[in-house]
DNA sequence: TATACTTATGAAAACGCTTTCAGAAAACGC
DNA sequence: GCGTTTTCTGAAAGCGTTTTCATAAGTATA
């Protein structure tokens, strides 16, 4: 008789809100217990009592509260992105590797950007709502950082190096080897020896890498490093654009120039093609990121490609071993790859 | 006494787990209920009260968990964001408006992509984990968004109108508007009447859009329509070389190109370059959506610029309009902006 | 057949909040 | 001053799961 009733309130129930798991375990006959082990797979179930249970799950569509199986297990099944700006050339590579990769483990993805002065409303990814965190460049502040290290909240930097007293685990490219490769690329393919870099925003720990490997490269040439030859870019076709004129107009004399980045690229093509220097037989041009443009820009750009979607990917595979205790190494770099274009003085490309 | 022991405790506590809203109300010396009033304001508390509680907070560093918010209040504050694949030309844009909208409105924000046969792990995203879904194109089984409108959960559809039966809002842009502009641009200012439209895949609701705007175009400049100047571009770039090509070969005569979008522009671009034909005197071409490049190939892109960003905020606006249990008006169309640039004849562009 | 192990299951206690309800204290009206 | 409101606060009941612990079968052991 109870039965009854309860089926009553059954049939009824889907009107005002959706079943839960003792609906579910009524239906079969079993303690709500039971229903959670066949969900999780927890503890064995005898076959027949499990299928019963599937029935029900299926008959009633069932679908687990998150929130409720989240507070009861104190484990959010979530990941937590933190960047500082959505947008940028290698942005939705990054993202699908994350994406990917997130949801084949199993976990959810919950994304924030920091844009804006979002400083205010502090700690709205962390501990209370994510199992570990993903944080791109310096999104997050260096106090937020300690605070989660401190408490031993699972973290992957991407693109960032913590400093010494944090030791959290990191993934990037080598920027140091591909500028290298870039640079002596234009040394020894192309003869060039006075070599502008245009490098990003100051602090930009990107650009600082690419830094060292285009003064190895020199060093490695024997070709004294010029500092006059070093000039903001910032990472952004109009200051690279201005900045080269600049330099144009000083007279300062180059063969080639390596852009920070391949926006950066598209400013120096404008300004050298302004003052009417052929790019690349009177300057030599490379960029870095081989963004989609970079091949559709005439002449094509040579540049360097990076992994950037393997670069997500990894970055997730290193925070759920964190996740699930294991020990990880703390730096991991994706190879980058030099794309010859045009732009360097090759003609190989069609 | 018991407050004695209740505070060595909560001495240790801070090793063991972080703080709950009772070691709070402990520490402030008032209820839990209080505790939660001041969090969220829900009930006057007595200034000073609210200040002991202020700081109590700010002492232990007390963040709620999300899942017991969740699981009490059955709101989960979060929006998701269903898409078939992350990646495309202004995915960066529409994302950046959607978080940044989400964010503003206090809520959070759960991405997922459909790519790959995710149709087997079902219902990832719903009642259970969100407040309301954010559905881009085609991601969603129609199954599926039959059976959540069934249930009336909040639902927006981005880029994407609904079966009659399923009067579920929708956010898009004025694809048909657009592509009239475009072409009526290249009859009335370039004298052009025989113009290929190369279209996107099949079923694809964008591009079935802007043949419209093209027939439309035609017709009002009394063009009759030749069905052989419609040909498949895929919106892919590969697709939209070969298929031009075949084009050319076959010995087709036209004067401009429509191209899809950006991506097929340059896919025609490199077809006609290939047979010599001069852009923009002999063939003129445009395209639709001004990505990043379209500025940067030569000659300029004309085209189509629409207000993705404004897209993701809209979208985002209207759904929290929904959860507020709001009225809406079904459809938004966001307005395109014809963007001239040099591909068309036109010479106006630095 | 009695005894000691295994399983498979259910009852009930968390998990950490929000919210209802009722009572105490304060303010008000006359 | 004494009822009557109005404010503020606390106790306690959920919210829908997971998980521990105990128990009832079922099996193997003696």
């Amino acid at each position: 008789m109870k039965t009854l009733s309860e089926n009553a309130f059954k049939l009824m129930n889907p009107k005002n809100r959706s079943h839960t798991i003792s609906d579910v375990a009524h239906r079969a006959g079993v303690s709500i217990a039971t229903v959670s082990r066949v969900l999780n797979g927890t503890t064995p179930v005898v076959p027949e009592t499990a299928e019963r249970v599937r029935v029900a799950i299926e008959e009633l569509q069932f679908v687990p509260r998150t929130a409720a199986r989240t507070l009861a297990s104190r484990k959010t099944n979530t990941i937590g992105l933190i960047l500082s700006e959505i947008g940028g050339a290698f942005f939705p590579l990054l993202l699908k590797g994350i994406e990917a990769e997130t949801r084949a483990m199993g976990y959810e993805l919950l994304i924030h950007s920091t844009q804006g002065a979002h400083a205010s409303q502090r700690k709205t990814l962390g501990e209370h709502n994510t199992d570990g965190l993903l944080v791109f460049t310096s999104s997050l502040a260096m106090e937020e950082l300690e605070r989660l290290h401190k408490i031993n909240f699972p973290i992957v930097l991407m693109h960032q190096t913590p400093p010494e007293e944090l030791p959290i685990p990191v993934v990037t490219i080598e920027n140091k080897d591909g500028a290298e490769k870039l640079v002596s690329h234009l040394i020894d393919e192309h003869g060039r020896r006075r070599i502008v870099y245009m490098r990003g925003p100051v602090g930009h720990e990107d650009s600082q890498w690419r830094e060292r490997g285009y003064r190895e490269a020199l060093e490695k040439h024997n070709i004294p490093f010029a500092p006059e030859l070093v000039v903001e870019g910032g990472f952004e076709e109009g200051l690279a654009f201005a900045n080269m004129q600049k330099m144009i107009q000083d007279g300062i004399e180059f063969d080639a120039v390596f852009a920070g980045d391949d926006d950066t690229a598209i400013g120096v093509y404008r300004a050298l093609k302004m003052s009417n220097r052929l790019i690349p037989d009177e300057v030599a041009v490379v960029g870095f990121d081989d963004v989609q443009f970079a091949r559709y820009i005439s002449p094509a750009l040579t540049t360097i490609r990076a992994p950037i979607e393997e670069v997500g990917r990894e970055s997730v595979r290193q925070l759920i071993c964190l996740l699930n205790g294991e020990q990880i190494e703390g730096l991991v770099l994706m190879r980058t790859e030099l794309v010859i274009r045009e732009s360097c003085g090759c003609r190989n490309h069609p």
